[in-house]
DNA sequence: GTTCACTATATACAACATGAAACTAGTGAT
DNA sequence: ATCACTAGTTTCATGTTGTATATAGTGAAC
């Protein structure tokens, strides 16, 4: 059981703070960037200041690079301490793919339970 | 800080599977119900066969009793084991009203990332 | 010249959530 | 007797989180 499990990808738990992991890749897909760097784009996707822990992002950068979704390396800025500059693999570009429609099938799922608890009606004729 | 944390319902993580706390908070709130009955509906949610955990399930139903959001009895079906039938409380009404606008919130996240990485043309002016 | 704010990354810790598996147990059909 | 279905619980290893703490470079204000 559990053969269609491409719908878990690498068969591993989805807590929510994985979007923050999908932000990332999505991030790192469109060009190389570094931690600091990436923290200031994730308020776009709902994590502002309050909701962002950086301890959180940091860690994840370096789970999906020790798993080969990304690499890094380190680079001077001249403006302060170094960075360590992330770039997506061929392997990451792939795990994007399939987040992208594990979260088209996430978001279907919530719209469901939204419209299901607005309007009730719809679903009464359940009742006995 | 982090005061405005009405975002997070008590506080708390949001793993995905708080998702499925959401929905059996959803399908109570509609008629009260036992775990195996439940399990039945949860499909309706994307909680196939396959994703459905039975532990897990049980697990929350004991969870959000004790922190008063649901309240059960035991009750003989004649047909088999007997059933612990859940039932939610004013608590756990008002949960449920906070969680639909955390979902609200999620959803239009996910919708972001999604758009951004079908429509990347729409986000690259922010190249250099 | 030192304090402050900002930039930048990392790690240790306790608390919590998960899936898998095993377990108990009642009913009814083969 | 065995099987399938109903019904619920507990244990265990693993994984994830937030908080706190640590280190350290730059540049401005005082």
């Amino acid at each position: 059981m559990k053969e269609n499990s491409s719908i878990f990808c690498q068969n591993k738990n989805q807590p929510t703070e994985r979007f923050l992991e999908v932000c990332l890749l999505l991030l790192l897909h469109e060009k190389d960037d570094y931690g600091y760097g990436l923290s200031q784009e994730l308020p776009f996707f709902g994590f502002s200041d309050n909701e962002l822990n950086v301890s959180t992002m940091y860690r994840i950068l370096r789970r999906i690079e020790k798993i080969d979704l990304v690499e890094s390396t380190w680079e001077e800025s001249g403006l302060g301490p170094r960075r360590r500059v992330y770039r997506i693999t061929e392997k990451g570009k792939e795990e994007l793919s399939k987040w992208i429609v594990i979260l088209k099938n996430r978001k279907l799922n919530i719209q469901k339970l939204i419209d299901r608890f607005e309007r009730p009606d719809h679903y009464n004729h359940l009742e006995e």
